[in-house]
DNA sequence: TCTAATTTTAGAATAGTTATAATTTAGAAT
DNA sequence: ATTCTAAATTATAACTATTCTAAAATTAGA
């Protein structure tokens, strides 16, 4: 909590209420929410909270590499606050995000076509899978 | 052509001359183009079509495992005719996506504590990195 | 040629996100 | 403690990509 404030402080931001309350909802948070997810969240603490903040917050915690954009949803965008390399498998059925820890920087490289017009700066590895739940489920 | 005709005809799509026009905007296309460049192609000859004429025919594709969708830009989706197993570069300062040829099948394999909870499906590796062109622009 | 079903079209509607301008607040300086 | 300024929050409008709707047009088969 106070490391919380630190962070912020030694970022250059203010620190505010709603954003701590962003803050501390994103923190360890492995549910890959979305910007709608992080609105309902806060807005039960603070109701007259507006989707501006949730975005500009984003857009702060981004730009300080706190936070990563997901764009693996065609709908909309998640975020995602564990910055450690990683992958994530995503349900086909529930859509539902889940983070894979592996490493593949071995496994993965570039074929050399591609290394002579490209300069590599990393990867992201998505894997499709079907999740208990939805396998319990059934059928379709 | 008369192999696109002959395409259409067994998936039960009619042959109407736009529908023809987008499926040969795409074949072999490999720019991965958005809704709008493919709308603003099909104008160029039928300027009379309408986005939902895209979306539909786009959709009719997808249904059909003609047309993929790619997840990769957070803007708006695209889409890619290459349907045979592939990845993808993209230049992270251009956004320009290409096409990765090249087999991780075995190299890339779900850790176990993932497979117990999930049924695979399949992958996708997206990579990023920084095309000749826009490094050769230099500095930012 | 006639007809039924499908497709196209224009335009409205929706969802997610970004921009704007006024108000409020945090935190530094006094 | 009070004042001040920059930054943050808010309500709202605007914007972009996509989907929906209903009417008109077109395809393909009888």
């Amino acid at each position: 909590m106070k490391e919380l404030i630190a962070k912020y402080r030694e970022k250059g931001l203010k620190i505010t209420p709603q954003r701590l309350a962003i803050f501390k909802f994103l923190e360890g948070n492995t549910s890959h929410p979305s910007a709608e997810d992080i609105y309902r969240h806060i807005k039960k603490t603070y109701p007259a909270i507006s989707f501006a903040t949730i975005y500009n917050n984003l857009q702060a915690l981004k730009e300080r590499g706190e936070v990563l954009e997901i764009t693996i949803d065609s709908q909309k965008r998640h975020y995602d606050p564990n910055t450690e390399p990683h992958h994530h498998i995503i349900c086909t059925k529930c859509n539902k995000i889940n983070d894979v820890f592996h490493d593949y920087s071995e496994a993965v490289r570039l074929p050399n076509y591609i290394t002579e017009e490209f300069k590599p700066v990393g990867n992201h590895i998505d894997f499709y899978g079907i999740c208990r739940t939805c396998q319990k489920k059934g059928g379709r």
